[in-house]
DNA sequence: ATCCCGAGGG
DNA sequence: CCCTCTGGAT
């Protein structure tokens, strides 16, 4: 089996998920940082629908702050673990106001010092916001990624090295959501639909599961 | 049962 | 490293 170029698997999934290059368009910082907060454990749908309704009451830092804790836990409910979420927006935005005049900053440091912002979601802003060099790892792409041979598969950060050695830097943002969108709709954790998968060619998983004695896959 | 674009705390 | 936090969809 001959390697399978990075930019070979990444045109297969660009083809494959067309909706992928949407995802990074017109977003402000600010929008792009809350629905990033927004995004665990709730699918892209429902996120996409609770930052309309979040940004129609509060759509600047000042205004989502003065909404108060108790209305955008109302308003965010429809998000999984909203609790949190609800706190660490309202702080953040707090913060935002008192330390940078109520814009996103633009460092990894100060990001990832913002409630709710780890460094998955500091790769996502400096990224795509701000067009720094950064690869959002979340499990998906860390799945994906190991996966398919790209990354050891030891922890996120390692990931992040490899796929950057990988990737053409122009098209980091934009890999990290063909990533996001392999893993939700084929490539899952449990049950993975390689019979489905246009990148049986390019994946050490999918090779690794073949039985070498039948040649059936287990 | 498992999945959904994590982060913070012990 | 482990745990918890959310609830709806499939």
């Amino acid at each position: 089996m001959e390697e399978v170029e990075i930019v070979e698997i990444l045109a297969v999934l660009d083809r494959l998920y067309p909706q992928a290059a949407c995802a990074l368009t017109h977003r402000n910082p600010f929008e792009l940082l809350i629905a990033t907060i927004l995004s665990a454990q709730c699918t892209d749908l429902r996120v996409n629908q609770v930052t309309r309704e979040l940004f129609a009451e509060g759509a600047d830092p000042q205004a989502m702050a003065d909404l108060g804790l108790e209305r955008i836990r109302q308003l965010i409910r429809g998000c999984g673990l909203f609790n949190n979420k609800a706190a660490n927006i309202l702080a953040t935005c707090q913060k935002l106001l008192a330390l940078y005049g109520g814009r996103v900053p633009d460092t990894r440091e100060a990001l990832e010092a913002l409630p709710g912002v780890g460094r998955k979601t500091a790769n996502v802003i400096l990224s795509n916001a701000f067009g720094q060099p950064a690869i959002a790892v979340d499990t998906h792409v860390f799945r994906v990624a190991h996966r398919l041979g790209l990354s050891g598969g030891v922890n996120p950060r390692r990931t992040e090295e490899d796929l950057m050695a990988l990737i053409p830097r122009e098209r980091w943002s934009h890999s990290h959501h063909l990533f996001i969108f392999h893993g939700r709709n084929l490539c899952q954790a449990r049950r993975p639909q390689c019979g489905q998968c246009p990148l049986q060619a390019a994946c050490k998983y999918y090779q690794g599961s073949l039985d070498l004695e039948t040649g059936n896959h287990r």
